[in-house]
DNA sequence: AAGAATGTTATGTA
DNA sequence: CTACATAACATTCT
């Protein structure tokens, strides 16, 4: 183990709050999850989480936060844990299973303090009840920025990704490039919709597939990227054919089909 | 085996 | 203060 690598025992039940992050699983069983835990003899009141923050509130008043970035991976491992884990940032163990956590953005012990203050950056995390969509038109509103680069700006609203954002705005018809100020509140409220829409189906299916299953059979066996989305890293339109463009948003690629999306 | 990738933030410039 | 671009960081897979 690294120095000023620490790792934690925990345990917890993840599937709710991973955003399409699948758990990569060790052995043949599907999920691990446990009602009550223990943190170094601390017990785990509850994991939350605000866009793709992680947040462990332990009853000792810490709090552990979690980002996993484009890297950071849960394994789970039946029964006792590998005892090589260079890399393992935090370990979540019980007596029968263990969920090693490598490669995250962020893994760190702090406060409530620490968390409140990354909360308050996020903008409305569409995930959540107590989210307030409004405040996500108001900044949208105001900028002229396009709506595909605002989609990913934690700011704007936390947690979309950059899958989501590209098979929301294929859903609503809607052009990567539209400035935020030529969205209208009856556009914003439809994106928003389906963005609430497709994240609740994600947390349902422990992945995301954003096809509209009315529509479209879900894909059977080991499904490849590209095989359940609309326009995301797809050569074709699913709907229309047409070849699938890219315009780079917030450094990122967004897929989007010019048909199906007009200006 | 280089390069891409289901993410975010800090920092510099205008 | 806002807006935007770029760098930085994590790791695995093809």
């Amino acid at each position: 183990m690294p120095e000023g690598h620490t790792v934690h025992r925990i345990a917890l039940d993840h599937s709710k709050v991973l955003r399409g992050k699948r758990i990569a699983v060790s052995s043949p069983q599907r999920r691990f999850a446990a009602d009550a835990a223990l943190v170094d003899g601390v017990r785990l009141l509850g994991i939350e989480a605000y866009g793709k923050h992680l947040f462990y509130s332990w009853a000792n008043g810490l709090v552990g936060h979690v980002h996993l970035g484009l890297f950071g991976k849960f394994r789970v491992h039946r029964g006792t844990a590998p005892i090589d884990a260079p890399t393992v940032r935090m370990r979540l163990a019980v007596p029968k299973a263990t969920i090693d956590l490598t490669g995250p953005t962020d893994c760190a012990i702090g406060t409530a303090e620490d968390r409140d203050r990354i909360v308050q950056r996020l903008g409305p995390d569409p995930l959540r009840e107590d989210a307030d969509p409004q405040r996500a038109f108001e900044s949208i509103a105001r900028r002229v920025a396009p709506i595909g680069q605002l989609l990913l700006e934690q700011k704007v609203m936390s947690g979309v990704g950059n899958v989501y954002r590209a098979e929301a705005l294929f859903a609503n018809g809607m052009h990567p490039n539209r400035p935020g100020r030529a969205i209208t509140p009856e556009a914003f409220a439809g994106l928003w919709t389906t963005v609430v829409t497709m994240l609740r189906q994600g947390v349902v299916d422990d992945r995301i597939i954003t096809l509209d299953r009315d529509e479209y059979e879900l894909p059977s066996g080991r499904t490849r990227r590209g095989e359940t989305t609309y326009v995301y890293h797809r050569d074709l339109c699913l709907r229309c054919g047409t070849p699938i463009l890219t315009v780079d948003l917030g450094g990122r690629p967004c897929y989007y089909c010019p048909v199906c999306q007009p200006d």
